[in-house]
DNA sequence: CCATGGTGGACAGCAGCACTATCCAATGTC
DNA sequence: GACATTGGATAGTGCTGCTGTCCACCATGG
């Protein structure tokens, strides 16, 4: 398949994916000739998957640049791949410093979470971010949804292990990262839905 | 206070709060001279907030317009500003159809939601993007998923409920409209925390 | 009273991002 | 042999969220 059909392929304009090629995203072909080279299955899907993350997934281009290395590398132990999986996601402040208030809630949870974790990072950013919103997030309100998101990632991990035994590690790799990345939106969406679905319950009453 | 206290205050330099105030998402202050208006703590509260939506929520300055708007739009009834809510709510895909998929997710679950909800079509845009991106997304798996984010709302409404007993309708709106925006991140934030405490915690065994 | 500098207002400029277009020589393809 | 295609380099585009410049005006400190 040369560059042009690929192109037809994903619906992705021959330019684009001479951009992608040039920023890393895309592997190129097998150089078939001095002036082509050789396209398959695994570009399409490729260049699908990186379309997927930054349309839908809404992270930009070094963010997919980022989970596309994180995918190509190879993995050691079970543990140490969802941490890769994890500095590898896009967040932001998964740069800030760890807040005691992220400790003693985890603590509290008796969740052993790494001081380095960059979500456990982030998550004591987002919750200042809602208290500067004017949103009243006290520590009662954080437990309700960690106890529910922990049954969230609990689902996650199945589905992992799932592809762990099909797939091999760099399957479930895929799933952390493309997962985390690719339900958000669905999860998000999810829970709007269900408050107009809770709301309109009430009405009917 | 002065445009140039406000901006100390807020740590927002002066050229973008003209900025906001040119994109109309800061009222002027009360001219008290021709080149003197003066600012209050509601200026301050909505400065705070109008950061937290771009640089937390992550939603684009015609996003936070649409919010506040919206916030500043007198509502009629229960249900109807909720709808109002997350039509103000930037979401990728909520103009799209809504697809016969989550139409017979939603039936299955028993959840009434109106066709036109601009959530229930982005959760069909978000389905297909994971798909696109390869991860298997099956109704077995949604609903669970479903059934969790339901808990969430759950949660939420309680704390809509509260907002509108003390503060009225106004302080109702603002919660669900902020409420989501900005505790979107801490459920993202919670369940990738909740990931590596799941995987960690059967490290140890 | 008068210099200084803050103020509202208009507008242009900038940096970053994700492309998109132009150009080129080499080449494969009919 | 004509002509489109390819890889490669480079420049330009449209959008976003500021940021800088300029201006006339005027509040205030010395």
């Amino acid at each position: 398949m040369r560059i042009s059909e690929l192109a037809e392929a994903t619906g992705v304009p021959v330019h684009t994916l001479k951009y992608y090629l040039r920023e890393g995203l895309l592997q190129s072909g097998v150089a078939t000739g001095r002036t082509s080279a050789d396209y398959g299955t695994e570009h399409v899907d490729r260049v699908r998957l990186v379309r997927a993350l930054i349309e839908v997934g809404g992270i930009g281009i070094a963010g997919v640049h980022a989970i596309l290395t994180a995918l190509d590398t190879p993995i050691t132990s079970q543990h140490s791949f969802l941490g890769a999986a994890h500095a590898a996601l896009p967040m932001t402040g998964m740069d800030e410093p760890l807040t005691d208030e992220v400790v003693g809630l985890l603590g509290g949870l008796g969740w052993a979470v790494d001081p380095a974790s960059p979500p456990a990072r982030a998550l004591g950013v987002a919750i200042e971010g809602a208290r500067r919103a004017g949103v009243l997030v006290d520590r009662e309100r954080l437990q309700a949804y960690a106890v529910l998101m922990r049954e969230v990632a609990l689902l996650d991990i199945v589905k992992v292990d799932e592809a762990m035994a099909t797939g091999g590690p760099g399957a479930a790799l895929r799933m952390v990262v493309i997962g985390n990345v690719m339900i958000d939106p669905v999860l998000i969406a999810l829970r709007r839905v269900a408050q107009e679905a809770a709301s309109a319950a009430r009405e009917q009453e």
